[in-house]
DNA sequence: TAGATACGGTAGGTCTC
DNA sequence: AGACCTACCGTAT
């Protein structure tokens, strides 16, 4: 029997340890348990003494912890003992005393569900060896301390969008929606409570009414008992909805005992900024923001209606966000036939979100990559341990306490100085993957730099570096992940390609983070380092060819070709050639100089037709990370495209963006762009294009914190509040956010609220103008020009 | 319990003449 | 008034 893992959890039980897993299988679900269990970490012998007379002074059994000497290495030289705890409680304690006498705790920060699963291998999946022989909860199949082991599995997940709509302060719950689909057919529900003696009759046939609150938690629990679902999706989900839902339920004396151990589900807020966490045993719940962006998936807004909108192209009836609440408020009151579909609309607008990105997918494909539970977002370290740990305690390793390796900053990609200019036929060549490449092909590896530094026949790396030949561990990590991701590639098996190449690279960010256990100044370096050195070589070699490198960003290269007329075949011909040269190269020379093997792999990405390299606002000196070009595409097809200029950033006006696409469009096109600048202008001044003076900018922080600066954004909300709260209203960004203001005579002000004449006059000088001279410099001419403004200084 | 650095631009604020 | 520095935000890779 195979089956995916849903969740995990630990129990403090007298006689030990309880692990709890609860699996997806064909058959339904199943819960293993783990008993009897320990907790276990390293510390280094010449401490093994001290620690054990700490051990024994603590007021606990001597039968409850085992201090044993293993057949395992530190990284600062001499053998480890292993400490094993039958307790969490006592684990935790024990931690305590020994760490504030000075003993240095190694992999102490690995829980106990983890460590079982990641010494099997065990990463989303696992097979039980033997059937489950009794039951849990009267219900579900148990296997109690059965064999298992890592397989590769991937099951149909019952899956349900939930959403629910409330009143305005969130203390009352008016319905609660789900969407689902089962063999094809839709599942929908919407629960309202109304007063039994005037429940309406135009309501949709999926809509049940309960006549109060606190029946609708109850027949809603019951339904889900019944339904069993594996996975619960949403919008904020645990942020909004599971939290509203707990509070609630508790308020009103209702159980959810949506557990399938029986379990009251409970909500727990997130410290330090992290996300809310949601305890519910046998079930997974995915918010779609959260998993959108750990896909990095981008979007201006992630308000659903505006991801909907992108994604589907559909949104929500009602869009305005102010008024929304309000709307619900009203619809609920007035229009509760409509309260209901609109609830369900937004379920099922999740629902086709994931199916439309293929987030499922996405996340047990990550699971299964990297052993983390499917609802734990971002967690590189953690993935990163799961894969690493194990292949380095067969290897006879223990791994190091935090902040052991060599200390300081390493630098982060190479930027090259660019060459500005409007051109013709540029190319970029961009190595795949770089940084995972680079520990691949020269074998970095937390180990191989403590093994190595002791070899004779090593290889060099940076700051000091020397990395073993032969005790590598990551790059065969590195290694089956690209192979995997060929093959993913291969199958157009797109979400699990994606989630191994972000897999592939946090691996160096993991081991960039002076947050990890791993980290190491010389580790960090030789891989940055030895990027800063392979681009600076590949421009030297594609010059020596006679071509312009006129830019490059970390791994990548833009060639110019030059100036003389060419096809887009003769041109993608280059590209190609230029890129199994350099390929050659590359593996020649690391053979011949270092005899390794190259994985380093560089492709020829991007055609330009015309391409436009600015220079810093005011001065000669080419930009950085700010271009922008026509490509055209393999199929001959065309587009315009803007990387960090105005046009892509959401914090300047619409009126900017869609200068700047027009008038590079005209450029590009060697057409004149004289009229389009003068008629922008005049639309601005008659008022035309008032609704694209917006600017929209995040409050980052909670209002009172802007101290020694008031920036204009802030400036806008600091008013509106104030304002607000004159008119008796709640006051809206004091914890930040997202704020629409706009420039006006009397100074920034929010958009809604705005009863001033705007500022014509900063919307020329600071949005317009920048915008125009970014491109008319390079062609010696100039806003001024263009409007016939004197230049005279009086 | 935690992936990274590099860069550009606006506007506010301070210092200097 | 202008030079210079800093805070803040969003972006590229």
């Amino acid at each position: 029997m195979q089956g995916f893992l849903l969740s995990r959890h630990v129990q403090d039980l007298p006689e030990g340890l309880q692990l709890d897993y609860w699996l997806a299988t064909d058959s339904g679900p199943v819960c293993v348990q783990q008993s009897k269990q320990q907790r276990i970490c390293f510390i280094a012998e010449q401490q093994a003494d001290t620690a054990r007379s700490i051990l024994q002074q603590a007021p606990y059994a001597d039968t409850v912890w085992q201090l044993r000497e293993v057949n395992l290495s530190c990284f600062c030289g001499g053998k480890a003992q292993a400490l094993y705890v039958s307790g969490e409680a006592v684990a935790r304690d024990l931690r305590q005393r020994l760490q504030v006498q000075g003993v240095e705790l190694m992999e102490a920060d690995i829980r106990p569900q983890e460590r079982f699963l990641m010494e099997r291998f065990i990463t989303g999946s696992m097979a039980l060896e033997s059937l489950p022989d009794r039951q849990i909860n009267k219900r579900y199949p148990l296997q109690m301390d059965g064999r298992v082991k890592a397989c590769e599995y991937v099951p149909q997940l019952r899956c349900l969008s939930l959403d629910i709509e409330t009143t305005m302060d969130g203390q009352t719950i008016h319905s609660i929606a789900l969407y689902g689909e089962q063999q094809g057919q839709p599942v929908q529900q919407v629960w309202l409570h109304w007063p039994a003696a005037k429940v309406p009759d135009s309501l949709p046939d999926y809509a049940v009414v309960a006549p109060n609150e606190r029946q609708m938690l109850r027949e809603f629990v019951s339904w889900l008992e019944d339904y069993d679902p594996d996975v619960f999706i949403g919008w904020s989900l645990v942020q909004f909805d599971f939290r509203i839902l707990c509070r609630r339920a508790r308020e009103l004396g209702v159980r959810l005992r949506l557990g399938r151990g029986g379990e009251e589900i409970r909500w727990r807020e997130g410290n330090g900024g992290r996300p809310a966490k949601l305890y519910m045993p046998g079930r997974v719940a995915l918010d779609g923001i959260e998993v959108m962006r750990a896909a990095t998936w981008q979007f201006e807004s992630f308000a659903l209606e505006n991801v909907a909108q992108q994604l589907l192209g559909r949104g929500k009836d009602i869009t305005k966000p102010h008024e929304r609440g309000a709307e619900i408020q009203r619809l609920y009151h007035q229009e509760p036939a409509n309260l209901v579909a609109y609830n369900l609309e937004d379920c099922r607008l999740v629902w086709d979100i994931f199916a439309k990105a293929d987030l499922l997918n996405f996340v047990m494909a990550r699971s299964q990559l990297t052993g983390l539970p499917m609802d734990r977002i971002g967690g590189s370290a953690q993935a990163f341990d799961h894969l690493y740990l194990p292949r380095l305690h067969r290897a006879g390793w223990v791994a190091p306490a935090f902040a052991s390796g060599l200390a300081g900053e390493s630098p982060g990609g190479f930027v090259m100085d660019s060459l500005p200019g409007l051109y013709s036929n540029v190319l970029i060549l961009d190595f795949k993957s770089l940084y995972p490449s680079i520990i691949r092909s020269f074998l970095i590896d937390p180990l191989g730099l403590i093994t190595g530094a002791q070899q004779e026949y090593a290889i060099p790396g940076y700051k000091g570096a020397q990395f073993s030949r032969t005790d590598a561990i990551l790059p065969d990590i590195i290694a089956r992940l690209w192979q995997a991701r060929d093959a993913a590639k291969a199958d157009s098996n797109t979400p699990l390609s994606t989630s191994i190449k972000i897999v592939m690279n946090s691996c160096y960010g993991v081991l960039g983070s002076n947050q990890c256990r791993f980290y190491d100044q010389r580790l960090a370096s030789s891989i940055t380092q030895r990027g800063h050195a392979i681009l600076k070589q590949t421009k030297a070699l594609i010059e020596a060819q006679g071509f312009k490198v006129i830019y490059g960003d970390t791994d990548s290269v833009f060639v110019w070709l030059g100036g003389e007329p060419l096809s887009n075949q003769a041109a993608r011909d280059k590209g190609a050639e230029m890129a199994a040269m350099l390929n050659t190269w590359w593996s020649t020379h690391l053979q011949q100089e270092y005899q390794l093997t190259s994985y380093l792999e560089i492709e020829f990405e991007t055609l330009f037709r015309r391409f436009v390299m600015p220079t810093v606002r005011g001065m000669d000196v080419g930009s950085k990370k700010r271009y922008a070009g026509v490509v055209v595409n393999p199929d001959g097809s065309e587009k315009l495209l803007f990387k960090g200029l105005e046009n892509v950033r959401t914090d300047w006006t619409l009126m900017a963006r869609q200068l700047q696409e027009q008038l590079y469009e005209q450029v590009f096109a060697d057409s004149p762009y004289v009229d389009l600048i003068k008629s922008w202008v005049t639309k601005l001044q008659d008022g035309e294009i008032d609704d694209l003076l917006v600017y929209r900018k995040r409050i980052r922080r909670p209002l009172a914190e802007y101290q020694k600066n008031v920036p204009p954004h802030v400036q806008a909300a600091r008013h509106a509040d104030a304002l607000l709260q004159q008119e008796g209203q709640d006051a809206r960004y004091g914890q930040g956010g997202w704020i629409e203001y706009v420039i006006t005579l009397a100074g920034p002000r929010a958009l809604d609220l705005n009863d001033q004449p705007l500022d014509y006059e900063h919307y020329l000088e600071r949005q317009m103008m920048p915008v125009v001279d970014g491109i008319l410099n390079l062609l010696g001419d100039s806003y001024d020009n263009i409007m016939n403004r004197q230049m005279s200084i009086f």
